[in-house]
Formats: structure tokens, sequence, C-alpha cells
RNA sequence: GUGGGUGUAGCUCAGUUGGUUAGAGCAUCGGAUUGUGGUUCCGAGGGUCGUGGGUUCGAGUCCCAUCUCCCACC
């Protein structure tokens, strides 16, 4: 994987680059559509491509090794060949899960026992399997497996959390560079700066990942119960320590505005369940604000859903029809919010890239930033 | 016609030997959701307890009448 910073905004931190992997090429800010099993929940790879342009999505190891599992990704050839998806995957290593929806799990310094959602069946990820298991599913970045310290972790438990991640990452980053990929092309590791809310763990987590010397490094623990403002305290100082020239991905971020403030202190690539999850759950984000769909007001609004959003729904179907679908819970009414939510996400960090090469970002940023978070 | 049962929130129902402001689930209406369990969580509105009498300090609860619907029998 090569990066090359192409852009730099004049006002902010904000900068534009290109990402190529052997799956194609990926520009920078970026966001990444989660498809935790393999699929972008209710889209159409051809939506995702023609309609959104998502340039590359998720997977989650997690969810992937639990099913469909490793032996038949492997006879499968990857999920790139298993799903019909041909451009970059990145996986997410499952720390994560592990932390937020097992509830029986164990962290030691092998690695984190866990109880399978699905059956109850226990499982172990150790730093080496997890590399193994990414390799298996044939990901073009792979992620290092984490723990991911809450964000109210005293600072006691966040330093313990810390040793630990930095443990892991050593063994992981040693068995990744001792293996091979399995499929023909290249696959790349990222470290993960964790270190909680506390400016010396961050500053030692990210002084810890940058001796590696990798094509890229993430930072994590972050929108996981600390102020917004902490959050953006953390990327200001942890930037400060990561080389500038490769890019920088801030894990399950986040709301519209958090991308733009992030991408405004030198963030590159996000991740979030949000246009996804929310829009099944009847959420629309608009360049205007956003939309709950299942409030009345809509009930006889007939106008397009969003008059100035770039998807093929947002004028094809009206407000009140789309209502109707969530109050019925229609699947469709899942398929048109995501599709929605998906390519507005995209549309988001197309325009900020625009504004970056224009120079004029910071100023673009105030002036969109405060629309976004009201409620229509 | 006779006997038995039933009637409490929009729906399905719970309500102790009669005792504060009659509850639940679903539905409705709002809110939340940040490296996804097609979820989950929080809040709100909504009832002259079929109707009319009676007993009692006090009735959704006991008594009488009446109406509704269901079942059985003639």
């Amino acid at each position: 994987m090569q990066f090359s910073l192409t852009h730099k905004d004049k006002g902010s931190n904000a900068r534009c680059g290109l990402i190529t992997t052997d799956h194609g090429m990926v520009e920078t800010p970026i966001f990444m559509p989660v498809g935790t099993v393999g699929s972008v929940k209710g889209i159409y790879h051809r939506d995702l491509k023609e309609d959104i342009d998502a340039q590359i999505i998720l997977g989650n190891t997690y969810h992937l090794y639990l099913r469909p599992g490793l032996d038949i990704l492997r006879e499968a050839g990857g999920l790139h060949k298993f799903s019909s998806w041909d451009r970059p995957i990145l996986t997410d290593s499952g720390g994560f899960q592990v932390f937020s929806l097992t509830p029986i799990r164990k962290l030691t310094e092998e690695g984190c026992m866990f109880q399978s959602h699905i059956d109850g069946s226990r499982h172990m990820f150790t730093p080496e399997n997890n590399v193994d298991t990414q390799r298996i599913i044939g990901a073009d970045i792979i992620m290092a497996l984490d723990e991911c310290c809450p964000g109210d972790a005293d600072y006691a438990y966040a330093e313990k959390s810390l040793d630990l991640t930095e443990k892991w990452l050593d063994r992981g980053v040693k068995h990744f560079d001792s293996t091979e990929p399995l499929y023909g092309y290249s696959q790349t590791f990222f470290p993960i700066v964790q270190g909680c809310v506390y400016r010396d763990l961050r500053t030692r987590a990210a002084e810890n990942v940058a001796r590696y010397d990798r094509d890229g490094y993430a930072i994590g623990g972050l929108a996981v119960g600390e102020p917004t403002e902490k959050m953006y305290e953390m990327l200001e100082l942890v930037h400060t320590i990561l080389p500038a020239d490769k890019p920088r991905y801030l894990m399950g971020v986040g709301t519209p505005a958090n991308i733009l403030e992030a991408i405004s202190r030198g963030v590159d690539m996000f991740d979030c369940v949000m246009p996804t999850r929310n829009g099944r759950n009847g959420m629309l984000f608009t360049w205007e604000g956003t939309i709950n769909i299942r409030n009345k007001k809509w009930e006889n609004d007939f106008s397009p859903i969003d008059v100035n959003g770039t998807s093929f729904v947002d004028t094809v179907y009206s407000k009140a029809y789309l209502r109707h679908l969530n109050i019925s819970q229609e699947m469709l009414a899942a398929q048109i919010a995501s599709e929605h939510n998906v390519a507005f996400y995209l549309d988001l960090v197309r325009k900020a890239r625009q504004h970056i090469i224009e120079g004029d970002f910071a100023s673009w940023k105030e002036a969109v930033v405060s629309k976004l978070d009201r409620r229509l």
C-alpha cells in the first residue's frame, strides 16, 4: 500500500491524499461504509459502486470468523471473491466487538477469550491468530488486535489497558511481518493508538506505534463515552506525533460534524455504523440537518427525500412514502434510508476534498457544520 | 327462552380477603444510538373500569337491574 499527500488546506490541518492498493485507489479524506459480515447492510454492491461510489468498505473479523468461518472464506478465495467486491477492504480486528457485545470475555496477556453471541461457544483471539484470520479474510488493510478502553475509564485502568494493547501490537507486527498474503495481492497492517483521554498515555501510545513504521495508523478508543471536546483534543495531540506522511484512521467516528472537525485536525479515514444503523431506525442525514422520518409531520409530506442528495433514492421516493415504509417495517425502508445516508456520507467527504483542494476547507466547514446537527 | 361465561387504555389482558393517584405488553407520539446482534434503551400521551341503581367511611372488586358478545341446552 502506498500513500501520497496531494493537497493541504491553508486554514486548517486538513489534507488530501491518495491511497493505492492492489484493489485500486482511495482518495482521502474518505468514509468507509461498514460491511460487518461482508455486506453493507441493505445495499447492493452495484449501488455501492455506481450510485454511492464507495471506494473502500469495512469487514469485521469477529463476525466473519464466527460466520461463515475461516474454512469457507479460505475455500472461497477470500472475502473479495466470496462477496464479489473488487475494491479495497479493511477489516477491524474484532477487539471492539469483544469489548462491546460479548458480556463474557477475559483479557489476558496471551489474548482475549470470548463467547460467541450466536451460540455461546468459547473462542480465543491472540495477536497472532488474529493476523492469520485477517490474512484468510484477505483484507487489504489489517487492523491490530487491541483493547478498546472505555472513555470513562480511570487512569489506572487506562494505563493497564494500554500496556496490554502495546504488548499485543508488538506480537501482531512481528507475526504479520513473518507471514505472507494468501491470494496474490499485498496486505498491510495498521497499529492502533489507545490511551483513553489521558494526554501522557496518548502521547506514549502515539510514540510507540510510530516506531513500527507502518503504512498507516489508526486512532481508537474515541467516541466511546468521553466528551466530544476530549476527542478533538486527543486528535490534536496525537497528530503532533504520528508521521505526517502516513494516513490516519479515526476508528468508529462518527456524526457528519465529527467527521468534518476531525478532517480539519488531519484525519484521513473514517468508518461508522451511523449511516446504516441509524438509517434502519429512520434517521436521515442531510446538509440541512437530520430527519427522523418516523415523525408524524412527514406523514403527508410528498416532497423528495432530499433535494440536495446525490443518490437516486433522494428524488425517486418521497418523505411520506419512506415514513409509511418505515412505520410498516418494510425492509425497503431500511434500504432506502441506508442508501441515502451512505451516499450522503460519501458526498460529505467528497465535498471536503474539493474544498481542501480549493484551499477554503476551514471557512467552508465553519459554514456547514452548525447546520449538520440540527433536527428538521 | 333457559343456564353458564364475558365486558378495565386503540388491541390483548392483569388487578390480592373491598383500601392511596387503576397497571403491563403491543400500538401511537417523541428522544437516544459513533471500530453494527435487522437492534437496544429512555420518555410521553391515552381509561366517567359496558350502563343505571344500591350496600359501605370507602366499590374495578359485593348486591340488583339492564345491555353487549361468546358457549351450551331447549
